[in-house]
Parts: structure tokens; C-alpha cells; sequence
DNA sequence: CAATTGTCTTTCGCCTACAGTCTACGGCGC
DNA sequence: GCGCCGTAGACTGTAGGCGAAAGACAATTG
């Protein structure tokens, strides 16, 4: 027990800057999932460091995670390439994604609490605020955070890690046409909520994969 | 077209040692999977290097793979330390193994030829070769060869690579349930084998459903 | 004129060196 | 005797440097 009547939680826990390697690594992300870095590009490793004040190394260790995590390819003796996704794989990974993201829904609805259900209505009513109000950056965050809320339900950490991986690259594939379907998106949301106050999981699994399943349909349409 | 008489495809392609950080981390992966770095144990940097006949850099990159993948822990200005698994953490990751691998099982089911089929009889006759003759290892490692051929039926690259971390995995932390369900575990791949043959993908998921779920069971029932 | 070869630049892969930080232990005061 | 503080050791985090491989381009030769 502390001798000092701090207050136990408040404690800022004194923010350190972590690992550079970890702000490289969040900074070349938010680069390249904003398109600042383009698909097939090369990164010359002395030109970022460069660019961000710091010698190479921390930027070399950031570049492999974001090569074992799929963001960019590193071709031997060669360097840092920014991945290019092929129709195919953007289809591999929707597929993936329907699949945790349905077993997500699942588990939220066998564990999910009174509270739990109205932190996500709250999420949910939020986002068809930003929806309503044509803020299409913020539906697209709340988006996310209503998927992660299912996720954090779910109380599958190993999911749920997984699972964000996936997602944040499916967001990136198809950002084009994510921002398309604003409205019918929060509409299949309330019947997800539905289902999971219901405790049916049965029915939350299918809602869900029926609703990132549209995503894949959306994408073939917008094709032609 | 080349001038010399060289055979076309006869040439061995010059097999060079691939970058020092990849040898590291396989190396490194393969004493952590058999135990000769028990979980809990301080990697440090310099020992390993100087083990390996390395510098601490190529083994600073292979710890912040293994990081990424979930072998390691790596605190901060502290150093990597093998990751010690929990009851929880096996349980969610054999969750998640299920799921893939029943989803697996149902695409491979569904593109599966004549010739796939066969080749996995085929190697589903080895595995059960090994087994009668006591050859446990053998055994094991037919049954990954097995697992991971159905994933090249599925035809779901992205899935497979996300399968293969996770099997990876599980295997290590239920080694020792692992060894000792042998017989049955063949059976259930005769089963499996003949629901994909049939094209059927309602069994073939809910056989390997129920052949990833046994594990657990057998673990559960082990702990007491 | 085309194919080839030699050279040259760029960039990576790895090593070495230094600074910052955490841990452990011993001395000092109470 | 007990607890706190200071100091020393060890290890990580970051920086910079050297050798080597890959690609580009020009010169050379048939």
C-alpha cells in the first residue's frame, strides 16, 4: 500500500515517448494508409530517416514489423516496397474478415451484459449522428470503434488482435468504397445490437456476415 | 533464348544463404518450440549474438519478428522474453485455430479435384503408417503436412498464412496433449478426407470443427 | 546495328561504438 | 536492526560507418 494518499488511478503514469521504432512505425502506417505513400513505391530506408530525424535503424526495425504485417514488401538486398494489393488477396482478406468478425458477433452475443448493449447503442446512435450530419471521416471512426467494441465483447484477445489486423487492412483496400455506404451500413448495425441483446447467436453470425459481405458486393458492382 | 546448351530448367539457381536476420529467427523460433528456451527466460541480446556467431543486429530484428508474432514479449528497455502462455490465451487461440481451419476445411471441400483428393489419402496413409509404427514425431509432422495441404485446397493464401502462425502456436503449447492422441486423430481425418472427396461442405466443416474441438477436450480432461 | 561487358552509382545488410535506462547491491542514517 | 539512498554494473536503444550486391548506363566488339 502506498504510504502517499494519492488518488490510486489518476496518477498520469508520466508519459514517456516510447520505442522510436514504435513512432516510425505508426508514422510510415498513417503515411501509407492515407495514400501519402503510394502502392509499388520504393522506400529508400536513409530517406525516411532523414525525413524524420532519426538515423536508420529505428526505421529498418520499423519496416520489418510492417513487412511481417503485410503492409509493405521486403524484397532481399533490395529494400522496402509499399504492398500492392491484387484483386485476389483483397478477396482472401474480406473473407478472412467476415469470418472473425461473424465468430466476434457470436461470442459478444453469448457474454454480452446489460451495459455492454447500451455502450454499443450509444456507439451506434453516435455514428448515425456523423451519418446524418455528412461527417464521412467521423462514421467511417465510428465504424471502427463499434466494430472494436464487438471485438472487446467478444473477450477473445487472440480475436480480437487478429481481427484488427485484418480489418485495418481491409479499411485500406477498400476505402474507396467504404465511404460509399454510409446509411444501410448503421441500419444493419441496429439489427447486429438487436441480435446480440437477444442473445441469439445465431442470428447476431449471420447478421454480421451478411453485413461485411455487402462490403465484397459493393466492391464487385462499383467494378464495371 | 540462350546461346549455351544449358539444360532449362536443370540450372540449381545458385543457392545463397538468405539474409542472416531470416537464419536467426529460424533458428531462434526452433529453440523456442523445443523448450531449449523456456518460456519466462531473458533473451539477451548480446548472448545470442555472440551464441551465434552474429552481431547484436540481425538478432534485435529476428526478436521484433518473433514480438510481432507472439513467441516473444518484448518490454521496453528491458529486452525480449519468451512469451509465457497462459490457460486463457491457449484456450482463445484454439478458438481461433477452429475457425480457421473448419473454414479451410469447407473451401477445400468446395474446389477440391480428383487429384487433391488423392494426395491427401495419400498422405493420410502415411500418417497412419507412422502411427503404427510408434513413430510419434512422424506421425506429428504428417499431421501438419496433412493440415497444411488442405489449406493449399482451400486456395485462400491470405487465410493460410494466418493458419499457419496459429497452428504453429497451438502446437507448441499443447505439445504434450498432442503426442499422446494419435490413433483417433486418424480416424477423424479418413472422415474428413471423405466429406471433402464428397464435395460436401457442411461436414467437412463441422468434421474438422469437431477434430480441432477434441484437443480441447483431451486438454481439459488431462489437466485434473 | 545489336549484343555484351565493364564500370559506376545507389542502396542494403551487417558491424561497431556510444548514450540512456533499469536493476541490484552496499553503505549510510535513523 | 531496518529502511532509504546512492552508486556501479549490465543491457537496451540509437547512431554512424564499411563492405557488398543489384541495377543502370555507356563503351566496346562482332
Amino acid at each position: 500500500m502506498l504510504s502517499t494518499g494519492l488518488p490510486q488511478g489518476a496518477v498520469p503514469k508520466l508519459e514517456r515517448p516510447g520505442p522510436l521504432r514504435d513512432r516510425v512505425y505508426e508514422a510510415l502506417l498513417e503515411l501509407i494508409t492515407t495514400r501519402a505513400l503510394q502502392p509499388g513505391q520504393h522506400l529508400v530506408e536513409s530517406e525516411l530517416a532523414g525525413h524524420l530525424g532519426v538515423s536508420r535503424q529505428p526505421v529498418r526495425e520499423a519496416l520489418q514489423r510492417l513487412s511481417t504485417e503485410g503492409w509493405v514488401d521486403l524484397r532481399p538486398a533490395q529494400g522496402a516496397f509499399v504492398h500492392e494489393p491484387t484483386e485476389e488477396e483483397a478477396d482472401q482478406l474480406l473473407t478472412v474478415r467476415t469470418l472473425l468478425e461473424a465468430e466476434a458477433a457470436r461470442l459478444a452475443a453469448a457474454n454480452a451484459g446489460t451495459a455492454a448493449i447500451t455502450a454499443l447503442e450509444d456507439l451506434c446512435a453516435e455514428g448515425e449522428r456523423a451519418v446524418a450530419d455528412d461527417d464521412v471521416d467521423g462514421a467511417v471512426a465510428m465504424n471502427a470503434r463499434l466494430h472494436a467494441k464487438i471485438m472487446e465483447l467478444a473477450g477473445n484477445t487472440v480475436l480480437a488482435e487478429l481481427a484488427a489486423q485484418v480489418d485495418r487492412r481491409v479499411r485500406w483496400y477498400y476505402t474507396p468504397v467504404a465511404r460509399q455506404r454510409g446509411r444501410q451500413s448503421w441500419i444493419e448495425h441496429r439489427e447486429l445490437i438487436a441480435a446480440i441483446a437477444e442473445r441469439d447467436e445465431q442470428r447476431a453470425t449471420a447478421v454480421m456476415r451478411a453485413h461485411t459481405e455487402h462490403t465484397r458486393k459493393m466492391y464487385h458492382d462499383r467494378e464495371k
